[in-house]
DNA sequence: CGACTGAATGCACACGTTATAATTTTAAGC
DNA sequence: GCTTAAAATTATAACGTGTGCATTCAGTCG
């Protein structure tokens, strides 16, 4: 059996009481007693049993990281990123605790005894109703990469918008007139911001939106091939194409070399997000850098902070997306 | 305050006895007060509180979900793929538990009390340390993805030397005779098995095994480009190459077109995993199906069992690889 | 030397649940 | 209607830890 306090008292010939503040660095005890039960404590490998101290701390040492889905729409690199920045900063001391919210059929096992505080990687507006459940919980929460319009909760986001138009304006630098977007899952907020930054960058530089340049996705590689099909079957097709993210550029890239067509030749691409494989595609992906690693690892310190000292809002931070130029646009022939 | 059984034992006019047996469907409670009780809890919203569950049964409900490492050498898609796969057969009533081995500077915390079992996706033989401290806490476990020695431990792997074999045959029917690989992580049990598998395939077709047609890669994808640029370097260059996985495999055409050669006329490439991307390169990767997700499941379906009725080994369980062929592989020229 | 002070420690309870043993209620048998 | 067995319920202890309050101890001051 593991030893407990209780044991180690009985070594130190002390009361139990001794040992829990020894062990908890209280200034009531005398530092050579101190001294004793750690030596102790360590000896006979005491670690101390979590759930007996949650259950009289209130506290469960758990951080919870949910994502709209685990199973659909969340791409590899996008959840794998996250769960890198999130880790590279919790300690160990903390339980990771990683479900998707469409998990649940209700949100009762979701409470403050259980999750010390919540970190959301929110894509869809559909999250409100677990948003608000968790903060009706009193558990501190930070909402990661859609924004909210709540002011109390703690939001971090991908300035998405002005990637968008960043990456658009970049199209229209090139002279194209011509300019396509492959939207992704309806309904996600990032799926609009995108749309309105690309729309925005047209406006501005006075190019009409055409409606059937506006095609949907659903953020996966399948879907960017279907969509771009649907782009070239066009009469007069367009000589760019913005993609909402990497994925569905590539699924859009294979469908135009399947056409005996070339990137950028024939058709300029340029995809969202900067996943590993932009780099390594032929041409290589010109892409708007969205820091996810870097969204999650403020994330992650907010929270910490949040629990150890509840405060309000700062109001949300955003983080900056950027351009990254590679080959896979040029400007239009002829 | 959340609502406890003696909350409800008042309302109730009963004791907390029986109102604890009542909602955990003792047979010792009458079927009125049952339905009494259950009527109770579910109007006042009681969750039950884990912590003091856990402290008086000796479980945790938790279930850890370890990697040999997060932060590297694990393949986003790898990694996400196993994370879904478990997360769909592991209950909500769970909690899902995710780390890397390397984010522990020594095992103290990983004992019995935290975890009911764990579930490890294990990479390198460096794991074994760790299989270990976990075995003698007395934790059951299940290893995926790497054979261990030790019978008595659960074993799910993918029958890799196999899949290697298979794709190195597929090349050599195609008749190829100069034929490369470009290998994984050093010390990686998968790249072991993958370098037999293809070795294997040489000699029972009595073709010699060329020390530089064996090149390392880390299985990233820039140790793919790397790795092929020193194959296309030598005097006369393989015709096939076989890459340890999808990733080094799109790196290394990504380095052949860049050299103004083609895939697969100049030269054939195959993959291992059938990773998501690889249906979308250009051309489509053909590949090795490593069922990773599958596996997954299996050894949270395993777990689980051994959870419930701990029962010694059945063997380690293969699970079949299968070519997937695309177009990246053709004849050789002349 | 006794009263007082402050530091160090111990006692007893609390947290919310399940398990064990004891008790009460109900039913059955004659 | 009484005894007895069975069924249903309750009282109490236990899991391992932290904390308020009581207690002891050592030292100080008068």
């Amino acid at each position: 059996m593991a030893p407990t306090i209780k044991d180690i008292a009985k070594l130190a010939n002390v009361s139990h009481t001794t040992v829990s503040r020894a062990l908890n660095n209280s200034p009531l005890i005398k530092e050579v007693t101190r001294k004793k039960i750690a030596e102790i404590a360590s000896q006979v490998g005491y670690v101390p049993n979590y759930n007996a101290k949650s259950l009289v701390m209130q506290r469960s040492y758990t951080i919870g990281l949910f994502f709209t889905s685990i199973a659909t729409g969340t791409s590899s690199s996008f959840f794998s990123d996250t769960i890198r920045g999130v880790n590279s900063v919790i300690d160990v001391e903390y339980n990771l605790f990683i479900r998707g919210i469409d998990d649940y059929v209700d949100y009762s096992s979701i409470h403050r005894k259980r999750f010390d505080g919540i970190i959301l990687m929110s894509q869809s507006e559909a999250d409100n109703k677990f948003i608000y459940h968790v903060v009706q919980q009193g558990i501190p929460i930070v909402v990661l990469n859609r924004q909210v319009e709540d002011r109390s909760i703690f939001n971090i986001v991908s300035n998405d918008r002005e990637g968008a138009c960043n990456a658009a304006e970049y199209l229209i630098k090139c002279r194209h007139r011509e300019i396509a977007i492959i939207e992704g899952v309806e309904g996600f907020k990032s799926t609009q911001e995108r749309r309105d930054g690309f729309i925005k960058a047209l406006i501005d530089h006075k190019i009409p939106v055409r409606h059937e340049y506006m095609v949907r996705g659903n953020y996966d590689m399948p879907s960017g091939y279907e969509a771009m099909g649907r782009l070239l079957d066009l009469k007069d097709r367009p000589t760019a194409v913005f993609c909402s993210n990497d994925d569905m550029a590539i699924g859009a890239m294979n469908c135009v070399f399947e056409r005996g067509l070339q990137v950028p030749r024939d058709i300029s691409i340029v995809g969202f997000d900067d996943s590993g494989v932009s780099l390594f595609t032929t041409p290589s992906l010109t892409t708007v850098k969205r820091p996810i690693e870097q969204i999650s690892e403020q994330g992650a310190r907010k929270i910490l902070n949040l629990i150890s000292k509840p405060v309000k809002d700062d109001g949300p931070l955003f983080i900056n997306t950027k351009l990254v130029i590679r080959k896979s646009v040029s400007e239009p022939l002829g």
